[in-house]
RNA sequence: GCGCAGUUAGCUCAGCGGUAGAGCAUCCGCCUUACACGCGGAGGGCCAUAGGUUCGAAUCCUAUACUGCGCACCA
C-alpha cells in the first residue's frame, strides 16, 4: 500500500469536470501498450495460462459492426480471466489467404491473374476507379498478382489493428499472424505432410464438386441450397425390344449424361423392366434398367436418370455398380463435345445422336436445357408441357452458378471413416450454450463426402507435393513426392523435389509440382496449432495447446470448429481447446441479418467516435453467447450514460476519502462502523461472490445485469443516505462512509472493467492505482467478499430505509415538490426486527429526506410480514 | 421431412415452480453543494394458444401456431 497523495493529488482542479471519452480513450491505448499489461508471459506455467484461439478476420474489405459485437464478447472474458491472476495468451491472427483476397484485389486493381504470363518488375497496380468493365481489366503474372495481395493485405491489417486498438481488446499484439504467411505456410503443409504419413489424406481423380465461375473444387461446408425456380420435363424414354415409360426430370440437359435408369425394387410398374436396357430420347444411348432403394415410388413418375452427375446420389450409385462416365460438363460449366459413335457415349444411332449433340455443344448447362427441351418437344419425345416446380439447388456460398459435379483430381482428408472419433472429440469441448453443440453433431451425422482441401486457385497455400514424369510425358500422380518436413515452407511451382533439378520441370523424366493451393480452411482448422508453434516450437506448443477458449460464431461451427477438431485429433489425438464460445449475430431491427450494405453505412469507427469504445462494449457485453442481438443504438446511449456516472459518482466517492475525516490516513475495514455502511458493504459482497460463477460460466451478460443494478441502486439509494453523513457527520461517522465508499467504487471498477475498460481504468488512475499498488485496474485482483471478511452488516437496515425514503419520494413527486422539500411528519410503522434495523439509519434517513426529526414516529406492528407501513406530510416551504 | 432456439409492457430483453421485472420510449414533476450527459414519480402485460402435472405454473410436461436458424431431401 502506498501512500494517496501522489503528485496528481496536489493538483488544482483534481478531477476532470466532465468525462470526455474521445480524448481519454485513445490515450489510454497507449498507456496499455506502453505497460505491456497484455503480454503473456511464456515463463508461467500451464495451468496459470488462459489460451485464446482467436478468429482471424478475413482480411478482404473491412470490419462492421458484427466483427464488434462478438471480439467485444471475447475480450470480456479474456480480460476477466487475467484479473483472476491468469497469464492471458490472446493472439490475434489475419486471414489474408483464399478467394476473398483474391476477389478483392481483383475489383481493387481491375486485374486478372494469368499463370502463363511472365512476371513484370515494372508492372504498377493502378486502383480500379469508374465502372468496371471485365474486357478493361489488367492480366497480370501470378507472382505480379501475389505481390498485389501482399501489398494490400498488409495495408487493410494496419487498419483493422487500429480499430481493434480503438475497441480496447486486450490482444497481446506480439503474437500475430498472417494465414498467408510463412509460418503458416509452413504449419499448413507441415499438417499436410503429417496426415499424409499417418495416412489420413489421398488423391483422388474423382466427380467433385465444382463451381463453374471460379473454377474450383469446393467441399460440402462450403454449399448452401437456394430456393429456385424449375421445370419438370416428363421425357419418353424407349425399352430396347419394345415398350416405353416417362421419366420427370427438371435437368432435361443431362439426357446425353444419361448411364442408368432406376426404379425402387418393389416397384410393381417396373419390376418387368429390370434387366433390359432403355434407349434415350434424341441419343439412342442404351442404358440398364436398374432397381435403386433411392429412387421413391411416390416422386415423378417413380423412375428416374442416373446421369453423370446430377448430384451426390447420382455419384454414389455410378461409383457402387462400376458404370461408365459420360461426362458433358466441362469445367467451364459449358457442354463438352462428345462423340456417340465410341466409348463411353455408345449410341444405337451415332450419327442422329452427333447430329442431335452438335446442338449442344459449348453451351452453358442452362442454355442446353432449353435447347433439348424444344428438341425433344421437336421429336415428340415430351409426354407434357414442362410443369413448374420450385426446388432446391446447391450453390458454393460464394458462387453465383449451381455447381456441378466433375470428374477432377483434389486431394481429400478422410473424414467419412472418422465420423465416429470426431463426434466423440466434439463431445469432449464444452460448447457455450450448450446447444451448439447439436449443430456440430448434426452436421458430422450428415457428412457425405471427405473433406476436399485442394482448390484450383493461385493465392493461398500450396501443396508440398511434386510428381514425377514418366518418359512418354505423362505425370504419374500414384506416386506424389512430398517435401521433407524440415524443408518446409515450399513452393513447387519454384523449388526443386529432392534429387531433381529445375531443367527437369515439365520434361519426359522430369518433374511436375502440384499446380493446386489449399482450401482456406486446411489453415485457418490450425490456428491454435499455428498460434502455439506446433510446427516450429515444441516447447511452445506443450504450453499454449490445446487452448482453452475458442470464440466463434455459429454459422462456421460445421467449418472452422469441425475441421478444427479434425486435425487436432489427427495430428494430436486431442481437442484443440475445452471451451467453444460461439457469439450469435447482430441482426438489423427487421429481423435480417445485417448485410454488407446496411454494415457499410454505420462503420465502427464512427460508432466510437460518436459513442465511445465502452458503450459499444456494453451493448455487446449485454448480449448472452448464442444469442442474436439487434442493432439498436439507444443501448450505446444507455452505455455511454453509465460510463459518465460511473464518472461522477466515482469522483464523489473519492473525495469523501480526501476529507478531513480520513486524516490522511488509509481506510479500512475497521473504520467502518455505522451500521448502514456494514449493511451496504454486506450486500455488495453478495454481488461480488455471484459474479464469479456466472463468469465462471462465460454468462458475462448475466453479471453485467445484476452488476449495472447494484451499481445504480449504489447511486441512487445508499450514496444518497450517506452523502449528509459524509459531509456533515462525525469525523467517525464520515470515516465510516467514506471508507464504505472507497471499497464499493474499488469493487465497482473492477467488476465494471471487462465492459468498460476505459472509464474504469481513467478512474482507478485517479487514486486506486497508488492505493493498491496495482497499477493498471485489468491487472488488479477481481474483487472477493473476503477483501471486507471483517464487516457484517444487516442488509435489512438498507432495505427499510430505502423503503421509507421511496415513500418520502413519492409523496413530494405527487405534491410536485422538489427533493429539498420539507416533510413535517413522518409515521412509520413496521415490524419489531425492521424497526430495529431502521433505527441506527435514522439521522441518514432524515438527513436525505429533508425529514423534520421532530415530526417522526416510529410504531412497532406484531409481526415482521407485512411491509414497513410509511404515512408522509410535506412541510409549508 | 428431422432437429435447435425463441414467442413476457409500444421497442429491446431479464426472470425459468411461490403476489409480473428492468432499460428505452411515453407522460408528470424537480437545478438537490458527484452528475440536468442528472434526479424523483406515473401509466402501460390473459407472460403465443390449448390441454396436463402441482396446494400453487410465465416458469415443468404434451400438443398446436407463428418467427429465426441448422440438417436432410431435392426425379
Amino acid at each position: 500500500m502506498k501512500d494517496a497523495s501522489t503528485e496528481t493529488n496536489e493538483k488544482k482542479s483534481e478531477f476532470p469536470a466532465n468525462y470526455l471519452p474521445a480524448s481519454v480513450e485513445p490515450a489510454l491505448c497507449s498507456r496499455w501498450e506502453e505497460g505491456k499489461i497484455y503480454h503473456y508471459d511464456p515463463a508461467r506455467p500451464r495451468r496459470e495460462t488462459f489460451v485464446v484461439d482467436t478468429p482471424p478476420p478475413t482480411v478482404s474489405g473491412s470490419l462492421h459492426i458484427g466483427h464488434v459485437f462478438s471480439y467485444a464478447q471475447t475480450d470480456v472474458i479474456v480480460r476477466h480471466q487475467r484479473m483472476l491472476g491468469k497469464n492471458t495468451f490472446y493472439p490475434m491472427g489475419w486471414d489474408d489467404n483464399g478467394l476473398p483476397t483474391e476477389r478483392r484485389v481483383q475489383n481493387l486493381f481491375g486485374v486478372r491473374c494469368d499463370p502463363a504470363l511472365p512476371y513484370d518488375p515494372d508492372y504498377k497496380p493502378q486502383p480500379l476507379t469508374g465502372k468496371k468493365d471485365l474486357k478493361d481489366y489488367v492480366h497480370i503474372s501470378r507472382r505480379n498478382f501475389l505481390e498485389l495481395c501482399e501489398r494490400q493485405t498488409a495495408s487493410d491489417e494496419k487498419v483493422y489493428e487500429a480499430l481493434w486498438r480503438r475497441l480496447g481488446l486486450s490482444i497481446d499484439w506480439r503474437q500475430t499472424y498472417s494465414t498467408v504467411g510463412a509460418h503458416c505456410r509452413r504449419t499448413s503443409q507441415a499438417s499436410f505432410v503429417d496426415l499424409f504419413k499417418k495416412g489420413h489424406v489421398y488423391s483422388a481423380e474423382t466427380p467433385t464438386l465444382w463451381d463453374t465461375t471460379f473454377k474450383t473444387a469446393v467441399a460440402q461446408a462450403e454449399c448452401e441450397d437456394r430456393e429456385a425456380s424449375g421445370f419438370f420435363h416428363d421425357v419418353k424414354f424407349g425399352v430396347e425390344g419394345g415398350g416405353g415409360f416417362v421419366i420427370s426430370t427438371t435437368r432435361p440437359e443431362l439426357l446425353p449424361a444419361c448411364i442408368a435408369v432406376v426404379a425402387h425394387p418393389d416397384d410393381e410398374r417396373f419390376k418387368p423392366l429390370f434387366g433390359k436396357k432403355a434407349v434415350t430420347p434424341l441419343f439412342g444411348a442404351r442404358v440398364p434398367i436398374m432397381p435403386s432403394f433411392h429412387a421413391d415410388p411416390e416422386k415423378g413418375t417413380g423412375i428416374m436418370m442416373v446421369c453423370t452427375f446430377g448430384d451426390i446420389a447420382d455419384v454414389q450409385f455410378w461409383r457402387d455398380h462400376d458404370l461408365p462416365m459420360r461426362q458433358i460438363i466441362g469445367r467451364d460449366g459449358r457442354l463438352l463435345p462428345v462423340d456417340f459413335g465410341a466409348a463411353p457415349f455408345d449410341s444405337a444411332d451415332p450419327a442422329a445422336a452427333n447430329a442431335a449433340y452438335a446442338h449442344l455443344t459449348g453451351l452453358y448447362a442452362k442454355q442446353a436445357r432449353n435447347k433439348v427441351k424444344t428438341m425433344l418437344a421437336e421429336a415428340g419425345a415430351l409426354a407434357a408441357d414442362p410443369r413448374p416446380t420450385q426446388q432446391a439447388v446447391k450453390f458454393y456460398e460464394k458462387g453465383d452458378l449451381p455447381l456441378e459435379f466433375v470428374p477432377a483430381r483434389q486431394w481429400y482428408i478422410k473424414i467419412l471413416e472418422n465420423k465416429a472419433a470426431l463426434l466423440e472429440q466434439g463431445r469432449k469441448v464444452k460448447w457455450h450454450p450448450e446447444f451448439m453443440f447439436k449443430r456440430y453433431e448434426q452436421w458430422v451425422e450428415g457428412l457425405n463426402q471427405d473433406w476436399c482441401i485442394s482448390r484450383q486457385r493461385y493465392f493461398g497455400v500450396p501443396f508440398p507435393v511434386w510428381y514425377p514424369v514418366d518418359n512418354d510425358g505423362n505425370t504419374d500422380f500414384s506416386r506424389p513426392i512430398v517435401a521433407a518436413a524440415e524443408t518446409l515452407p515450399v513452393d513447387p511451382q519454384t523449388d526443386c523435389p529432392p534429387g531433381y533439378n529445375e531443367n527437369q520441370r515439365g520434361r519426359p523424366g522430369g518433374f511436375a509440382g502440384d499446380p493446386d493451393v489449399m482450401d482456406t480452411w486446411a489453415t485457418s482448422s490450425l490456428t491454435p496449432m499455428i498460434s502455439s508453434g506446433w510446427a516450429s516450437d515444441k516447447a511452445r506448443h506443450a504450453k499454449l495447446f490445446p487452448a482453452d477458449m475458442r470464440p466463434q460464431a455459429h454459422e462456421i461451427i460445421r467449418t472452422w470448429a469441425f475441421y478444427t477438431i479434425t486435425k487436432s485429433w489427427m495430428h494430436e489425438g486431442s481437442v484443440p481447446w475445452h471451451n467453444a464460445a460461439i457469439s450469435g449475430w447482430v441482426v438489423s431491427p427487421e429481423k435480417g441479418k445485417m448485410s454488407k450494405s446496411k454494415g457499410n453505412t454505420i462503420t465502427p469507427e464512427g460508432l466510437l467516435q460518436t459513442y465511445s469504445a465502452d458503450a459499444l462494449r456494453y451493448w455487446a457485453g449485454k448480449a448472452k453467447l448464442g444469442q442474436d442481438t439487434v442493432y439498436d443504438e439507444s443501448v450505446f446511449k444507455v452505455g455511454m450514460r453509465l460510463a459518465t456516472k460511473i464518472f461522477n459518482a466515482s469522483k464523489f466517492a473519492i473525495m469523501q476519502t480526501r476529507g478531513p475525516a480520513s486524516a490522511g490516513a488509509p481506510l479500512g475495514p475497521a473504520d467502518i462502523t455505522e451500521p448502514l455502511d456494514s449493511a451496504w458493504v454486506s450486500h455488495l459482497k453478495g454481488i461480488v461472490e455471484k459474479s464469479r460463477g456466472d463468469f465462471a460460466e462465460y454468462d458475462y451478460a448475466a453479471a453485467l445485469l445484476y452488476i449495472e443494478t447494484a451499481f445504480w441502486d449504489f447511486c441512487d439509494n445508499y450514496l444518497e443516505l450517506v452523502k449528509g453523513r459524509a459531509y456533515s457527520g462525525t469525523p467517525a461517522q464520515a470515516r465510516s462512509a467514506a471508507a464504505a465508499l472507497e471499497w464499493t467504487v474499488g469493487v465497482f471498477l473492477r467488476l465494471f472493467a471487462p465492459f468498460l475498460p476505459f472509464i474504469t481504468e481513467e478512474v482507478w488512475s485517479w487514486s486506486f492505482a497508488a492505493r493498491t499498488g496495482h497499477a493498471s485496474v485489468h491487472k488488479a485482483p477481481w474483487p472477493a467478499a473476503a477483501e471486507m471478511a471483517a464487516v457484517e452488516g444487516d442488509e435489512l437496515t438498507l432495505k427499510t430505509a430505502r423503503k421509507v425514503l421511496d415513500a418520502v419520494r413519492t409523496k413530494k413527486a405527487g405534491e410536485k415538490r422538489s427533493v429539498k422539500w420539507p416533510v413535517a411528519k413522518l409515521a412509520v410503522e413496521c415490524g419489531p426486527k425492521a424497526a430495529s434495523a431502521l433505527k441506527p439509519a435514522l439521522e441518514d434517513l432524515f438527513s436525505a429526506g429533508c425529514v423534520d426529526k421532530a415530526g417522526f414516529s416510529l410504531k412497532e406492528s406484531a409481526s415482521d410480514e407485512a411491509d414497513p407501513a410509511v404515512t408522509v406530510e410535506l412541510g409549508a416551504a
